[in-house]
DNA sequence: CAATTTGTGTCGCCTAAACGACACCGGAGC
DNA sequence: GCTCCGGTGTCGTTTAGGCGACACAAATTG
């Protein structure tokens, strides 16, 4: 019952996807997210502008795709998916958020619906990885309150704690602001879990 | 009439033999060329297995490609396809080729097989450049010899000199090498042309 | 204002590539 | 000897993608 999804998809699918995705993110650094349109991401990735439709709706949809595989990436890369609750794992996660959003800010501070959906999509995968931890846990203790609220609480405090660090303008080492917000996330986990 | 044989074809077909050279180069510097099976490429490249065979008849004719490619591009690199015919020229494309046979030399120096076609492959290319260039002179003087057999001659003495520098212990830098043997490769091109 | 221009989204026809199955060969091991 | 097995090469069927054309909306421009 791991979160790895590698459905087992056409080849074909799937670079195309990557192209896509690849020839996005280099479009994101060097025009923005408003100015780029669909024709200069078939263009770059060498794929025509129809297939484009046939994977994305619209360029909005293809920035959802491409941030869920980043953060997800992101998350991976530290292992965090695979691990059990811990509070060093939490620690991890909340510095791999900040990191995260820390560097779409800098990179992209102005575009208000690029930040939109990025937002969505952090906050949907962090909810979905506590949750994950929530349901994996041994010493289930004082339930006053169901997981998926926890994990709820958990997630928007979490991206907010995040989102303020990365509007700071003498931002600490994410890990050590991780360290000091630590508390509170785990406060809002603490009402399932006894923390050890 | 530029040797720019930038044949428009379908972005399918680019993209899948991109890939397929790709993985073959990454390949090569693992395992080395003996070692090393169509299934290997194709599963690495992402690339079905029978598609590998619309496209090449055997990882022989793989490799002739990507070296064509390899070799191409550290030409075009250097903008020598694009200029006309000078002792600079001549003595950039010297270096070029001792830096390419290097490469392959100190990388793959064992491979038998693998050799022999790269070798091909550079004095194949060598002889059109440099046809190419003798082609374009407006000051044609005392063609002794045809056009031809000057380019077969300094195209040989020219990869020969470059397999020596290559097999050398200790080898000089490249672009003095080239200044050391420019003498004898413009000597294969003096019968055809009067040198400044 | 009308006349472009630029970007978007969709559709039908055709081809490249995926997939699985097949026969073949040469070597390893009983 | 024999079988087993990994690698090779081919074939028929199905599907993703390329291509051009189309209608449409939103700027731009004269």
């Amino acid at each position: 019952m791991l979160p790895i999804t590698e459905e087992k998809l056409d080849p074909r699918v799937r670079r195309t996807r990557q192209l896509l995705v690849d020839s996005f993110n280099a479009l994101l650094e060097e025009k923005g997210f408003t100015d780029l349109n669909v024709n200069d991401i078939t263009t770059r990735a060498g794929v025509n502008r129809a297939t484009f439709y046939a994977h994305f709706p619209d360029k909005y949809a293809l920035l959802d795709h491409a941030m869920r595989e980043s953060f997800r990436q992101a998350i991976d890369r530290r292992m965090l998916s695979a691990c059990r609750f811990s509070t060093d794992n939490l620690r991890l996660l909340t510095a791999a958020v900040c990191e995260f959003v820390g560097s779409i800010h800098t990179h992209n501070g102005a575009e208000e619906q690029f930040q939109a959906l990025a937002e969505a999509q952090i906050r949907e995968q962090v909810y979905g990885l506590v949750l994950h931890w929530l349901e994996n846990m041994d010493t289930i203790q004082r339930c006053t309150v169901s997981r998926e609220r926890a994990a709820t609480a958990a997630s928007w405090a979490l991206y907010g704690l995040a989102h303020q660090w990365a509007h700071e303008r003498q931002r600490p080492d994410p890990a050590r602001f991780a360290e000091e917000v630590l508390p509170l996330v785990a406060a809002n986990l603490g009402q399932t879990i006894e923390l050890a």
